[in-house]
RNA sequence: GCGCUCUUAGCUCAGUUGGAUAGAGCAACGGCCUUCUAAGCCGUAGGUCGCAGGUUCGAAUCCUGCAGGGCGCGCCA
């Protein structure tokens, strides 16, 4: 509908000598007087013709060639073209939703385009929590997004499994597998205390007792366990550690805590419906050579210099607040480095955008990323970095506190299995990614109004208990014959429902390109209210035959799009409540 | 100190990427179940879009300054 208008317009444009801008728009209107869609081009034009925007538009309007999906246009508020639309248009609509099923709302606009959407790649040193859940959540729909608006997605986590982290991770199960073998150990502040690492300890030993040594020596002659120097016990641990056990069994400890991290990650994350197509593993990058190849395109690209003993890039070049070091004078690379051989790794596999979701803590590293890419690519805009705001859970009002060290944080596990996955995610991406979330316990399990997840999938529910309905009453419904009798469909109400589900094709266009699920929840909620209004208003199942198809028709069509939209927010659509 | 980001109704937040009279939900008050699910609907009330300028036909939206909140600022990861 939208393009019939858009092509009468730009014949009307044509004759009058007008060149039509790109911030001509052609908009669904809010206001039902306004008419079904609205023009603002008059306005858009009024400097370039120097003239008043409502004499252009009533130019325009006299310009305007008949079209019988067109009954009437209005000159209106500064320069507004109101287009009343004739019904058939929107029955098309009706036959259109049910006819594409799942795909309606779908397009192939970016179809020739390949996008990697990086995600969660939490360390795989603990179970994750409630904040990795809403980077999932939010990943996890932009991925279902992009690939409904036609782009070949990739959903990839980044494993961070060549780091220090690592190391501490395999330290604090050994330590506790000591332990439990009866070895007398003082286990460091630092290191990880949660209950996970004593059952990986459990485990481990349930596998091998190989690898318990005498301890008494490994705590001599440490640095304190304290603020200031309780890294440095930690390292000297670490080495300590390798040492009694040997290159080979360390590896093999740290091999077999990962192993079980990245398992119960990646159950964890099924559970939550979160897709990923691939795994991508640091250490590998890095075995790769893939690191040094990085730093020497870069150098041959003149983005490096050397200061100081260590190895830079010159990122403030591309508005880094300033350059940042990738080889460390003692000749090992930081993190930042592998990162960028990461990315790099990323482009080469032919994608011709990368989107990575962080948490809003690593806001600090945004720039300095996509300078790299920058730098790499030499397009400034390949790469598109989304924070994830913080989370605060409330319990009966009350902030719970979440403590990483402590190891008494919220799992994402226990969110889900305390609301449920489909509360959990649509919570999740409830709200703008760039706001801080405060998600309500207590509310999120509520079965009431309050609550925005059964607000919506209670209309779905509905939909289907009146065809159960209809079934039980024996009477009749032939979807193919109810086709022909949309005309029936005159009450306000059904008008203001069928734009509603025209809209929702550029909703779905429009939370792609924003990377904004919350737009797909704000008009499911929309959808809902008005087919609840509706249910209210009108009676379905009624004797009149054609009557009863054609709202029943309507209903299948709502159905659908509330469907299609739950299923891209990854939320299920209940046949009953 | 520098940087990023946020500030919309009493509370939690939307706001179709600059459009017409700024919208929901909660909280408050009043109605609607012998009839397709009341997990619902209808109605009343609530605002100087942090403040001050600027850009233009038009600003919650873009620019500048200020105030307040959050986060970050390592040859850590």
């Amino acid at each position: 509908m939208k393009h019939t208008i858009q092509a009468l317009l730009a014949q009307a444009a044509e004759s009058l000598g007008i060149s039509v801008p790109p911030a001509a728009k052609i908009e669904s209107t809010r206001d039902p007087s306004h008419g079904d869609l609205a023009s603002n081009l008059a306005l858009v034009c009024a400097k370039q013709l120097g003239k008043p925007p409502r004499d252009i538009a009533q130019q325009l309007i006299e310009a305007l060639p008949a079209d019988p999906a067109v009954t009437r246009v209005e000159l209106a508020g500064p320069g507004f073209l109101n287009f009343f639309l004739a019904s058939d248009g929107y029955h098309d609509l009706l036959r259109n939703i049910v006819g594409q099923g799942s795909a309606f709302g779908q397009s192939d606009q970016y179809q020739d385009q390949k996008v990697l959407v990086e995600f969660v790649s939490a360390n795989p040193t603990g179970p994750l929590h409630v904040g990795h859940g809403r980077g999932a959540a939010y990943g996890d729909c932009l991925a279902r997004l992009l690939k409904a608006v036609g782009y070949g997605v990739e959903a990839e986590y980044y494993v961070n499994d060549a780091g220090r982290q690592m190391d501490i991770l395999a330290l604090s199960v050994w330590l506790r597998y000591q332990e439990q073998a009866g070895e007398n150990v003082e286990f460091p502040s630092r290191a990880y205390q949660g209950e996970y690492v004593r059952e990986s300890a459990q485990r481990l030993a349930a596998k091998s007792q190989d690898y318990r040594r005498p301890t008494a020596e490994l705590f001599q002659g440490l640095p304190a366990d304290d603020a200031d120097h309780g890294d440095a016990r930690l390292d000297a641990l670490i080495a300590g550690a390798k040492q009694a056990l040997g290159a080979q069994q360390f590896a093999e400890v740290l091999a077999h805590v990962l192993q079980e991290q990245l398992a119960g990650i990646a159950d964890d994350l099924s559970a939550f419906r979160v897709h990923f197509d691939h795994w991508a593993s640091e250490k590998a990058v890095v075995e790769r050579g893939e690191v040094s190849a990085a730093l020497d395109r870069l150098a041959a690209g003149n983005h490096t210099y050397k200061r100081d003993g260590a190895l830079w890039f010159a990122s403030s070049r591309f508005g880094d607040d300033k350059d940042r070091v990738l080889l460390r004078a003692n000749g090992t690379a930081t993190y930042f480095a592998n990162d960028i051989a990461y990315h790099l790794d990323k482009l080469e596999r032919g994608f011709d955008r990368l989107v990575d979701v962080w948490g809003a803590d690593h806001h600090g590293y945004v720039k300095r990323m996509e300078a790299a890419v920058h730098a790499l690519t030499g397009q400034a805009h390949k790469l598109d970095v989304q924070l994830v705001q913080f989370v605060s859970l409330l319990r009966d009002g009350e902030k719970v506190s979440m403590s990483t060290r402590a190891g008494t944080y919220e799992t994402l596990q226990d969110l889900r299995e305390e609301v449920g996955v489909d509360a959990a995610r649509y919570f999740y991406v409830l709200r703008s990614n760039d706001q801080h979330l405060e998600f309500d316990l207590a509310l999120a399990t509520q079965k009431s109004n309050d609550n925005p997840v059964y607000y919506v999938q209670y209309a779905h529910a509905r939909i289907v208990s009146v065809f159960r309905q209809l079934r039980e009453k024996q009477l009749d419904f032939d979807q193919t014959s109810a086709a022909q009798y949309l005309d029936q469909l005159s009450a306000e109400g059904e008008r203001e429902l069928l734009k509603l589900l025209a809209r929702y094709p550029e909703v779905v266009l429009s939370a792609a390109q924003q990377l904004a699920p919350q737009l797909i929840v704000h008009y499911l909620r929309e959808a809902a209210e008005q087919y609840h209004r509706y249910y209210n208003s009108s009676a379905f199942l009624v004797d009149d035959q054609e009557l009863r198809a054609a709202r029943l028709y309507l209903n299948l069509a709502v159905k659908q799009v509330l469907c299609n939209g739950l299923d891209l927010l990854g939320v299920a659509a209940p046949d009953a409540m």
